[in-house]
DNA sequence: CAAGCTCGTTCAATCGTTTGACCGACAGTA
DNA sequence: TACTGTCGGTCAAACGATTGAACGAGCTTG
């Protein structure tokens, strides 16, 4: 009851309260299969246990065990919505599993994760998942870790495929065929920068499933933004330009840049959804409360995570590991999106 | 440069292939200020280190020093961008002070919090911040935890007073000078939660303000939400009813309220700024993309977590700690605040 | 030349747990 | 009686780094 301030306490000065050596506590505490005691005698130790407030030292069963206990989780950004989707997915695993997440963001001078891989490299996490872009010689510096790592939501891997990402492809095609639904056919494409493979993925997947439908896609249709508003606003212009008017749908790589995808088509007098329909990919809470409000492909961003935790406690440093999820890929109806006009 | 895969280098090692003692070697890699050491022993250390690819081992280091290098920051929400700005700040300031920070959320069942306590309070952070409510059960627990700890943007803490917050009162008080500065008179309060200490120190600013410019408050005048964007959408509608006919502007306690508040008006046909003007605080990347884009009080949050750390690393389990950052509050004039109109 | 000092380095205890090896007592068996 | 097994424990060696104390060699000083 007590748990005397000031004093840590240890194995042993519980062994001594019970009356028993130290590595009896330590084998109830860890509830060692194998271990033969007499039920009183447990019940001393609990007690023992009880009374000190003793709490297992973390840094002693490391060192001993040569486990931390931790995996590292680098993303780009907090602020970013989609990041924190992941983050909470792969939070609830990792406690599930009895781990602690350290989530590091690589934000800002590109040093800092370097910063971080030499802070997480020292035995302090059990494993890390990447969904920074990383360059080859961090990819290097990540092996001679000598750890369990992955990517996440990205696959730009070395030589070994250790990754987890979502079916971009199939969101796009719920997404486009949403839109063939409704009549359009006149369908253009404002996709996310090169350098993301998620949003080759998505490009990929506008392309087949216009194909599927009999649709033509010509070079025009289809602008790159960088996953911004701003680059979106700007994309949503060069469609325009290009001829848009012909045009009756747009489907946005994500909810950003369809911020300034709104934009850009108010600025231009367009009223959306009665001129044009826009849909984007990730369903975050930010889509409703646009104006109006957005339709957009729901993606499990926490199961993404939750997945990446699991396939990374399951698997060894030289394991191959590449998963696709997608379960739970849904279109989100709301009012950007409507049947085409007639006119 | 090689760095041997799959084998653990310990200061041995390093020891060894260098041909001194491991003492050496350690105190070479802590830049021991009171070691004397020959140039070229020290090269040959040196050397050593690089060619193994040598990490000093976190897990010993903390059994030994009894430090962990680690801070905790418990946070109710990832998903909620106040909290990544203010993970941000307290990030990089941990990690300019050498030390890895382990943020969790203790979103979902309530027992997550406790879930925290139980897993960081073993030697694994050398602090704790928290940016969540707490029970009175759970701040017990914490003290029993005997570590530094602080509430960060809330101030409900028991005996001790031990936080950093933010001038809420000032912010409140630029939202409604520049309202006034704008000829507004008749200026209503969407307010956060009772339980929120934030939504109180706001409440207060707002009062006195108006006080200040001569102008009295009613109990109508304002209206309470729970600082979401459902919450704001009911406390305006709630306010509608009191009679805001009389009124031209509205100062909101949050901006995802803010939301809400954009929504019901619109629904009810009053156009902002031209009929009413909105102001919130908090200026989140979400506020330029409203519409109207939203006249917002920027709040300092990154430097509340980057002070919460420095406090911590400062602080002992026993000092009293209160601080309230105050360094740019200011304002930022968007589109949905207006001159009064003279309708 | 003995005593003392400085320099550069080594020794060894310690942090708190885990875990394989070992051991005494007692019961059952031959 | 001697032997073999269980039961219930104890012992002690790691894990890898830190750090105060000790130590030998060489130099200075009186």
């Amino acid at each position: 009851m007590t748990g005397r301030r000031g004093t840590r306490v240890t194995l042993v000065d519980v062994a001594r309260l019970a009356g028993v050596d130290k590595a009896i506590v330590s084998r109830v505490v860890n509830e060692d299969p194998n271990l033969v005691i007499r039920p009183d005698t447990r019940e001393r130790v609990v007690e023992a246990i009880a009374n000190l407030g003793y709490r297992p030292n973390s840094a002693a069963r490391s060192l001993r065990t040569a486990k931390a206990g931790t995996l590292g989780l680098v993303i780009p950004d907090f602020a970013n919505p989609v990041y924190a989707e992941i983050i909470t997915g792969a939070e609830s695993a990792a406690l599930a599993q009895g781990h602690v997440l350290v989530t590091g963001s690589s934000t800002g001078d590109n040093s800092s994760m370097d910063r971080y891989l030499d802070l997480l490299g020292q035995g302090r996490v059990d494993g890390l998942m990447l969904a920074s872009p990383t360059t080859p010689r961090e990819q290097q510096k990540l092996e001679s870790l000598n750890l369990p790592w992955m990517m996440v939501n990205r696959r730009d891997t070395g030589d070994h495929h250790r990754f987890v990402i979502l079916n971009d492809a199939q969101a796009a095609k719920l997404a486009v065929e949403h839109l063939l639904a409704l009549g359009h056919e006149k369908i253009v494409h404002v996709a996310g920068p090169f350098g993301a493979d998620t949003a080759r993925r998505r490009a990929t997947g506008y392309r087949q499933a216009m194909k599927h439908a009999g649709l033509d896609v010509r070079a025009e249709s289809i602008a790159r933004g960088d996953y911004t508003p701003g680059g979106g606003a700007d994309a949503m212009a060069e469609l325009l330009r290009g001829g848009l008017d012909v045009a009756t749908a747009v489907f946005v790589a994500n909810v950003a840049m369809a911020v300034g995808v709104l934009d850009t088509l108010r600025r231009r007098g367009l009223r959306v959804p009665e001129d044009v329909s826009v849909v984007a990919v990730h369903d975050l809470p930010l889509a409703e409360h646009l104006v109006p409000a957005l339709t957009t492909v729901r993606m499990p961003l926490q199961q993404l995570g939750a997945r990446a935790v699991e396939l990374l406690l399951a698997s060894s440093p030289e394991d191959e590991v590449a998963e696709v999820v997608d379960t739970a890929i849904e279109l989100v109806y709301r009012e950007s999106t409507a049947p085409v006009s007639n006119g």
